[in-house]
DNA sequence: TATTAATATGATAACGTTAACATGGAGAAA
DNA sequence: TTTCTCCATGTTAACGTTATCATATTAATA
């Protein structure tokens, strides 16, 4: 059952493609009487424009390609579902891709929609492929970097201040009296994991507290690397007391080595990136920094509708301040 | 700066554009210098060729439509993006719409897609739009629904058994000598809710107990539900002894519900519906009917390539089935 | 040698829209 | 009456591809 098109819709109606158009597009000038009848046969051939056939005309996609490392990750989605809505009450419509932080295949997917020939990119980038990124922005497509960003790349970012956050957060544990901080932090390719190892050193630091190279461990974001990472430290002759910890999986794994070492989880007072979905029911101390991914998502889509509406101002870089939530 | 069309390419390679079609395309007869030749100048200019261009010659749009309800939830997300993983490698991309539960935002989306040309759609429904989503399949769109489904409805669908599952729920429960028994149940317009529901009353029918009205009560699969049945639960004179959760979210608000009262997390033994992401450092006695995302998007997956490739075989109907992971 | 088949290319007409231009009538202003 | 707008419509050429058809060259076969 082909679909009709809009030279049928025109032939029953009796009138010109132009005319049907007008309708459609509630453009140029149509009679009252004719609008009517015209509106009268789309509603019973129940046709629907060719959304292909107008992008290819109007040499404009309405789409926007959003990449980003992880689509299960909660974090991630609750920006995307934020930017979502935004889009769709704008007429634009969202691809996803999701990289699995690998830079191949988020090098493939930004060739993959710029064939589709998105009018927006907004990236969560796994670091990688700089020069194609300022290709993209360059030839004209507005491009929106969020929670990780490039340095000395011009365009738009969206981030939120994880310097800051972690500094705060290495304070805390010093206020509380710890002396002996573990720190784990993530894939020093990720800005955002540099950034937040940098605010955990500074705050140590001008804390007049040198930093024991074996309380620093580096992870990859995921349980097992907060396992292997509680594993060595539980090794150590002086224990930490106290552990800063860059992402919230890692988190997880520290508890879950924790428990299977049979050390009592409250053993260790944790700060942690990231909310815990369900972590006030933990009976233990855990503080966690809560990031906000709907005013993420809010100012990325305020700033995406601004500038597929033709804001052509200097590239902006906005940065949100995530709040520090203490143990009860 | 705009970019380089087919035309651009022909002229500077000196052919004619039907030649750089068929080089782009793998199809035809080109000769191996003129084949390298159209190579240079493609790579050269960078030249990437129009999708909407070739979706709208080809009548074929390689674009696919998933219609959710949230696109924060980890358990469709993880679902999701195995789709879009298998999709991606096929050349097809995904057209993502949270519909927020709203039958109407979802009526919307499915018209705004069906616009777009999707070759198929994958839908999460609300319940609502039964006619509208078999016009889509009639349109010759296909359609797989997933999670939910429609009785009577012919179109391909992929679930898990959440009537087999809740009944063992509650067996389990009742094997474990607990015979006030309080369910916390699903809005009724969603299939997986009522099979839930039902599932556990024919459970308990089955074992001879009545079921008392007061121990059963329907939330809408948020936590505030949760604190609301668990509240209603503690006035009860004789209290239940063990809760059957229709899902993770009212799950977490029961034990909200329970730390607010000040009635201790282990006094009740839970059965729930979802995962709980961090669950097994929980100290109480909860058990999870653990679901299947990835199999579940595995599953869809396979079916949607094969309808795509013109497998016209009658509907499937897919049903996976869930496990019950006990407390320990 | 003549015929056929395989290879290599080009010209062109779509695909379904919309924007620009053209046309014509009705009423208002000169 | 003539001229000028405002309306209301139609005609047509794009947008960037690809599929079909036509044509030309070369190689293989009878």
């Amino acid at each position: 059952m082909t679909k009709m098109t809009i030279k049928d819709v025109a032939r029953e109606a009796g009138v010109s493609t132009a005319t049907i158009s007008r309708v459609l597009n509630n453009s140029g000038y149509v009679s009252h009487d004719v609008k009517q009848q015209v509106l009268a046969v789309i509603r019973k051939f129940n046709y629907q424009p060719n959304a292909i056939a107008r992008s290819l005309k109007q040499e404009k996609s309405r789409s926007i390609g959003i990449v980003l490392p992880d689509m299960a990750n909660p974090y991630f989605m609750k920006i995307a579902r934020t930017i979502q809505h935004r889009c769709f009450q704008e007429g634009y419509h969202l691809l996803f891709i999701d990289t699995e932080e690998n830079p191949e295949k988020e090098s493939e997917a930004l060739d993959f929609l710029t064939e589709k020939r998105i009018e927006a990119l907004i990236l969560a980038g796994t670091g990688a492929n700089r020069d194609q990124i300022q290709t993209i922005s360059d030839s004209g497509i507005h491009v929106i970097l969020f929670d990780r960003r490039f340095s000395n790349l011009k365009l738009d970012t969206v981030t939120e201040d994880n310097f800051y956050a972690a500094k705060s957060a290495v304070e805390y544990l010093l206020e509380k009296k710890h002396e002996r901080i573990g720190i784990i932090h993530g894939p020093q390719t990720i800005s955002t994991a540099r950034e937040r190892r940098q605010g955990a050193l500074i705050g140590l630091e001008e804390a007049g507290i040198s930093l024991l190279p074996e309380l620093m461990i580096e992870g990859d974001y995921t349980r097992e690397s907060g396992i292997k990472a509680i594993q060595h430290f539980s090794q150590l002759p002086d224990r930490p007391t106290a552990i800063f910890s860059s992402n919230n999986e890692m988190t997880f794994g520290i508890y879950l080595g924790l428990q299977e070492l049979g050390i009592p989880l409250d053993s260790v007072e944790v700060v942690s990136f990231g909310d815990l979905e369900f972590s006030s029911l933990f009976q233990h101390k855990l503080s966690v920094i809560m990031q906000n991914p709907q005013e993420l998502g809010e100012t990325i889509g305020d700033l995406l509708i601004r500038r597929l509406n033709g804001d052509d101002d200097a590239k902006e870089n906005r940065i949100l301040m995530p709040r520090l939530v203490p143990s009860r």
